[in-house]
DNA sequence: GTTGGCACTCAGCTTGCGTGAGTGCTAAAT
DNA sequence: ATTTAGCACTCACGCAAGCTGAGTGCCAAC
């Protein structure tokens, strides 16, 4: 209607949009014309705040819960605000020595993660989510089979860190002690350093090969080994401080907190959800229904991938109420990623 | 006071406290003379029904919330109730079918686990808890060790179930891979079919031979074997439908039901009361502040140790809040411990 | 020992009222 | 043309009053 508008959102009602959005999340009560005027620092008077509130509503960035109430941010406004407005609020160095210091004490890959996660919801007093990395970038440095049954085989993977992966698979032919322990010396002596895509796409080349020669019990081995490479653990995450997010009214009705806790639990929503992020590289900011799941509604979820040796191997990330400390957040969990990353790296 | 109090809770009373706890259990709401007068189908007037009810109040088996409210169940009265006056409600058939189909659909031991405890929390509408088996009990199969650098050894043990464990440990001296198949095919060939504590006896005993013997390779040998064995594994429990628990307005209020979710992730309180359960062999019912632990406040718990060959391995059960139906409650934790039982014996 | 009657209690619901925070609109001021 | 003051209006929320119903304890009669 007036001109200002059809230009879109101008500097001034930016600028309020920032102060309300900022308000909003420090005590979560709708924020009125007064208030703002005075948060805004602006000397303008609550009238005046009142028509460029007017003119936010329009645009779909504020709302009123009810006619006598004040504003508080819609969708999109938080969206506008996190991707334009912020200002990040980045830790401060005893935080970020904190990081470092709980990520390296301990040796256990899987305990560094729940660090991680501690980390985050300590942080954030959210709940902390961590994916573990995929295994397919890891380098193993040992392999071993050991016969369990005439048909059944023990796969034992030692990867460079020194973790222990198991898999047991069924063969159609039973291989003697001395076949088994041949074949793994072969691969821990050919193979030693890679990843297991690598090791599994050298393997198939040497079946090729194997097969030509006619040296049938080679092929029959190796594809027992190909068998045992493509068994790909299904992704898991861990998490910490679900508890957190009790404390916030906005998910404090039973049936959304049961459909939350659900999920966490139920792990397969939330594992597409870090599967996407993972895909799409970067940080990643879901706000509210954006996500896409139900069960995430009035929730956002906040994720940054993080990356061993220049390869991204999984993602983290924190999950609360839309009204969450953005500016806060954001730092923490692009920090803990990126230190997560350093703490996993090969030692 | 009066001559029938002096010698305790006579028949009359006792038939009106059962019935005034099954009624509360049903509905929640406290019971008052008129209807528990109608449900106790003794053609007695109200007014004689509250004389009774003011001899179970000074006894303390019931107590009224406020003066015009109708009695509730005492955590005391409940326990009267369990160990005397409850008729337990068998599962009929279809509910046993159910639990033995599910237990007997999956191979691996862990899955056999989780489906006991959704079971458990899905007939029971409460949360389901099922402790992972001691391994100390378990029959070993095969020992391997392998070489994984100069100073550590990783340990395979393959359970007569085809489940594999694995164990790290630090050597002080370095082994030839020849004396570590050697060493694996001695304990695989003289202990198969021994439980864990068997061998580590054995092993002490042969110890001692060796040293005497002064074979000192095999005597480091099997210092080594015994390091692995005694490793164990700290015990750990699977858990489901906690959120069943977020529907009993009795947990609703979220600090309970925050300390509740925290003690779940926690672990270490809820195992210590596993434990508590399996050194008391049998069923173990825990009514409210009984079980010891703040945490548990109005919650009741109903273990049974579950057995594997005669051995008790492990316990389940599950957790509810105190007014929960133990006349339904039992008997499922019961038929399910039974038939966890059966379906992890070795097959 | 059992019962009816009676006075009493008290949680919970409804109703009405006042208050305060906030709004939109209009007309005047800058 | 923007900003502001003023005004009427709305509505959640809190509070007190009042009513109702379920229930009690006690007493006197059966």
């Amino acid at each position: 209607m007036s001109k200002s508008l059809e230009s879109g959102i101008n500097e001034r009602a930016q600028h309020f949009l920032k102060v309300l959005i900022e308000r909003y999340i420090r005590d979560g009560q709708p924020v009125g014309s007064r208030t703002l005027a005075r948060d805004a620092g602006m000397d303008l008077s609550p009238a005046t705040v009142r028509n460029v509130m007017a003119d936010l509503e329009e645009l779909g960035f504020v709302a009123s819960p009810h006619t006598s109430a004040g504003r508080i941010p819609t969708v999109p406004g938080y969206r506008f605000f996190v991707d334009s407005l912020i200002s990040l609020k980045p830790l401060d160095e005893p935080e970020v020595a904190r990081v470092k210091d709980e990520l390296g004490v301990d040796e256990n890959p899987l305990s560094v993660l729940e660090s991680a996660s501690r980390l985050l919801s300590s942080l954030t007093h959210l709940a902390g989510v961590v994916m573990v990395p995929r295994r397919d970038r890891i380098t193993v440095k040992q392999v071993e089979f050991i016969q369990l049954s005439s048909t059944r085989v023990l796969t034992v993977l030692v990867t460079a860190k020194g973790e222990v992966l198991n898999r047991i698979i069924e063969t159609s032919r039973r291989f003697s002690p001395a076949e088994l322990e041949q074949a793994g010396n072969y691969l821990t002596r050919h193979y030693a350093g890679r990843d297991l895509e690598g090791m599994r796409a050298q393997l198939v080349r040497e079946m090729e090969d194997a097969r030509r020669n006619m040296n049938t019990v080679m092929a029959r081995l190796l594809e027992m080994a190909d068998v045992a490479l493509r068994q790909d653990d299904r992704s898991d995450y861990v998490m910490a401080g679900q508890t957190n997010l009790m404390d916030f009214d906005e998910l404090a009705q039973m049936d959304r907190l049961r459909q939350l806790f659900n999920a966490f639990t139920e792990k397969q929503e939330i594992l597409h959800l870090l599967d996407r992020s993972l895909q799409a590289d970067g940080m990643q900011i879901f706000i509210g229904e954006e996500s896409g799941y139900m069960t995430l509604e009035s929730c956002s979820v906040i994720t940054a991938p993080y990356e061993v040796d220049d390869q991204v191997v999984g993602v983290l990330g924190v999950i609360g109420p839309t009204r969450m400390p953005y500016d806060r957040v954001i730092p923490i969990v692009d920090v803990t990623a990126r230190l997560l990353g350093a703490a996993l790296k090969t030692r």
